[in-house]
DNA sequence: TGTTGGGCACGTCTACAGGT
DNA sequence: ACCTGTAGACGTGCCCAACA
């Protein structure tokens, strides 16, 4: 039961049992007509509404009245608790308490906080040790063995609450600056390195976040749930990775990926991460741009989904920088195809007729609707190299995406994971 | 008349500081 | 993990207006 409910706990017990019945019924829009006729009665019957006081007697007019007033008021609470206890249950995934959320945002600090912050190390640390060994001593001396009331962090904080109080003005705007200052920087400034980063977090919280959705699907709806996600992966340079995950078992005891066996599992996910190429690679989002001018500003690529921009660039011998991997798509012609496999699938070999298609068909928009300069992508952005990052132990291993690999490289079998229901490659 | 969504008031919870 | 005080965040109940 929530905190200060106005429901006791009996009450509420029977209320959550009666949700379902709720949500059933408003989808066949019968509440008022049927549930709520029904849900009210018994509810009272259960608990039947106390007696009018004196003064409710008094301020309605006649104990009658009181009495029905109490009732509409008790009504109509049991009705707003179905409102308000059922209607966000599917809207709340994605606030703050959704198990996706990263970190909450950190709260502005007190003014007294900031004073703290701005001058205790600079000013009054010194000061404050001894008054601490002042008070520690006196209190020693005067109760034997017994510990002082006052903790250092509460002598502290009550010194520093009252310097704050003593400073002069301009002190206190510095410290009201920095106080906001503090705040607007710890909210993500926009900035693709910040995005990213928190990109990589919520990532990280997949297997549980997932786990956590369809263990919930499954138990509400008595089905069985698969889950694919996927997308670039910031800390592994904006790499394709997916995810999969899965509840139930057939009644032999086969997991979805047992069931399927290894090659029509790859086969099904392979699909999605085509899917997945098709979303974020460079060129498919020009070709978006073609039919919506947005979807160039909004530079869904994976080159840019990379935390390690800055480091992970490599020069080639030209002196030109080069690009490894999959995301590379401007800039892999003739040499450096022939480089990355020799043997390329079906699938490379449309992307790249569909590649040169839409560069014919880019230039000739172009040329015809020259892009606006200040939605040009920068011209200093220079594709990055893709350095591979070892494995952190205990890093969870995830399925990096197969279909950029030619036949020279063995394909990764990654662990999958049996003990949960999580399927992670 | 019932439903829905927005907004307000109020109470409770949480984050934050640095040292032990 | 704990200490303290408090601003800010959040949950809940309630009210009201708009709409069907």
């Amino acid at each position: 039961m929530p905190r200060n409910s106005w429901a006791t706990e009996e009450q509420w017990d029977w209320l959550e049992t009666h949700k379902a019945a709720f949500i059933e019924s408003k989808q066949k829009e019968t509440t008022s007509k049927v549930f709520f006729l029904a849900i009210v009665k018994e509810f009272r019957e259960k608990w039947p509404v106390p007696p009018a006081t004196d003064a409710e007697i008094t301020e309605a007019g006649s104990a009658e009245l009181a009495v029905k007033a109490k009732c509409t008021k008790c009504d109509k609470r049991v009705r707003e608790w179905f409102h308000n206890n059922t209607c966000n249950v599917a809207s709340k995934i994605g606030t703050a308490t959704s198990v996706l959320d990263l970190k909450p945002k950190p709260k502005m600090l007190q003014a007294w906080q900031a004073y703290h912050v701005l001058r205790y190390e600079k000013q009054w640390k010194p000061h404050i040790d001894r008054l601490w060994e002042t008070y520690k001593t006196e209190w020693e001396s005067k109760n034997l063995d017994e510990k002082p009331p006052k903790s250092r962090l509460q002598l502290m904080n009550e010194f520093m609450r009252e310097q704050y109080k003593a400073t002069d003005e301009d002190m206190k705007k510095q410290c009201e600056a920095y106080r906001r200052s503090r705040k607007e920087s710890s909210v993500a400034p926009g900035s693709e390195a910040e995005r990213n980063l928190q990109f990589q977090i919520a990532i990280e919280l997949l297997p549980r976040t997932l786990e956590t959705i369809g263990e919930s699907i499954s138990q509400k709806t008595g089905w069985y749930v698969t889950i694919i996600a996927g997308g670039p992966t910031p800390n592994s340079n904006g790499m394709i990775m997916t995810y999969l995950s899965h509840t139930g078992q057939t009644k032999e005891g086969d997991t979805f990926e047992k069931f399927l066996g290894p090659k029509q599992y790859d086969e099904y996910l392979l699909d999605f991460e085509k899917f997945l190429h098709a979303s974020f690679c460079k060129l498919w989002v020009i070709s978006l741009w073609l039919h919506k001018l947005t979807s160039w500003i909004a530079k869904v690529d994976c080159e840019l989904r990379c935390i390690l921009h800055s480091e992970t660039e490599t020069v080639d011998t030209s002196g030109k920088a080069q690009v490894e991997g999959a995301d590379d798509d401007e800039g892999k012609t003739g040499s450096s195809n022939k480089k990355r496999s020799a043997v390329q699938s079906d699938y490379e070999l449309r992307k790249e007729k569909n590649i040169k298609e839409l560069k014919m068909v880019l230039n000739r928009v172009k040329e015809m609707y020259p892009m606006p300069k200040d939605l040009e992508p920068s011209q200093t952005k220079k594709p990055k190299s893709r350095k591979k990052q070892p494995a952190e132990k205990g890093q969870v291993v995830r399925r990096e995406s197969q279909r950029r690999k030619g036949k020279e490289q063995e394909l990764t079998r990654c662990v999958r994971g049996v003990v949960t229901n999580v399927t992670e490659h």
